[in-house]
DNA sequence: ACTGATATATATCAGACTGATATATTGGCT
DNA sequence: AGCCAATATATCAGTCTGATATATATCAGT
């Protein structure tokens, strides 16, 4: 989705600044499945407040800068609806990771098994993080986009792990040994 | 990556205009991973030109209209391999899909349970397209690479098979609450 | 024979987005 | 005192997407 239908979801749920609605993002199970710039943010939120989608209210703070709290109004709740009417465009997905294994043999071989190691312990790190995540007073649709979250993370870790000797060779075998 | 590094990652194997680029790009398992535009590729070729990473012989051809054929350089081969050199960026997973699940609340359970459906039938049918893939003469890593993206989509199809009716439960109780 | 769709091939451009940078304050750590 | 992180907004160069333009060729259906 586009930063403006992006900002008015995050909206819907909660009032917040610009600021806010990036770490409400980033705290959220969709934040492995959608990202947004401050840079994109702020003028998207300047366009929805002069085109009637969101209101604004700007708040002087005691020990902070300036804040501007945005509201939702019911033409922002259209918009955001019928932009989720429409049938979701292909998901994507990139990876320089893959690219870099699909072109194993033009880097050394200590490279692809170093960086196919810091992956398999990403994805881990990842999938424990999610164990961890408090879901008291979630919803059943975001729990699902948690769980779709936790369960790919741990397929990519498993899957990598069964499989990498097929790029590393004997190599591969040594670091197992030497652990 | 970026266009110009991808640019050079398909020129390594074999010289190519920009239309056979993409292509070449779209028949490889890589296509479920990195994707580049036309309005990408001719100015990164122009540029990549210009800089001595690639050379560039017009070709007219008999019934079509004229290519112009890249080759890559010791210096554009250089370029390449210190890119893939880098620790790879994370990767990044956008899913329209996943948003409008998350927000599932605010469309009709219809809507929901059709995208569902579709989302569903189409992983299957890209798993199914894979399996079909040709990959005789392909080399072990880029095996490895069209074996993750066909165990992606099989894990996605039989995730979201297994867990759908996790979604429109809540969905339905919503709506019979709201009317 | 004609029409429309598809394929080959390059190029341009408005609009959108990223990542970096600037500005300013507070609070914690060394 | 000095440095880093967090809070908060804003701007901008560089980059990329998706649409459009231009031109030719083939092929299936009418």
């Amino acid at each position: 989705m586009d930063t403006k239908t992006l900002c008015l979801a995050v909206l819907q749920a909660n009032p917040a600044s610009g600021y806010e609605i990036k770490k409400t993002l980033e705290a959220s199970p969709l934040s492995h499945f959608q990202d947004i710039s401050f840079g994109a943010i702020y003028p998207a939120l300047t366009w929805l407040a002069e085109n009637g989608l969101v209101t604004g209210n700007a708040l002087s703070q005691d020990k902070r800068p300036d804040k501007k709290v945005y509201s939702l109004t019911p033409r922002g709740l259209e918009h955001l609806t019928t932009a989720l009417s429409r049938p979701p465009a292909p998901d994507r997905f990139r990876s320089d990771f893959l690219l870099t294994l699909f072109l194993a043999d033009l880097v050394p071989r200590e490279h692809v098994m170093r960086i196919m190691e810091a992956r398999i312990a990403d994805l881990e790190k990842e999938a424990e993080a999610m164990r961890a995540d408090d879901l008291d007073g979630v919803s059943a649709a975001q729990r699902f986009v948690h769980d779709f979250g936790l369960a790919y993370y741990e397929f990519a870790a498993n899957w990598l792990r069964g499989n990498r000797d097929r790029i590393n060779g004997e190599t591969a075998a040594v670091i197992a040994k030497t652990g």
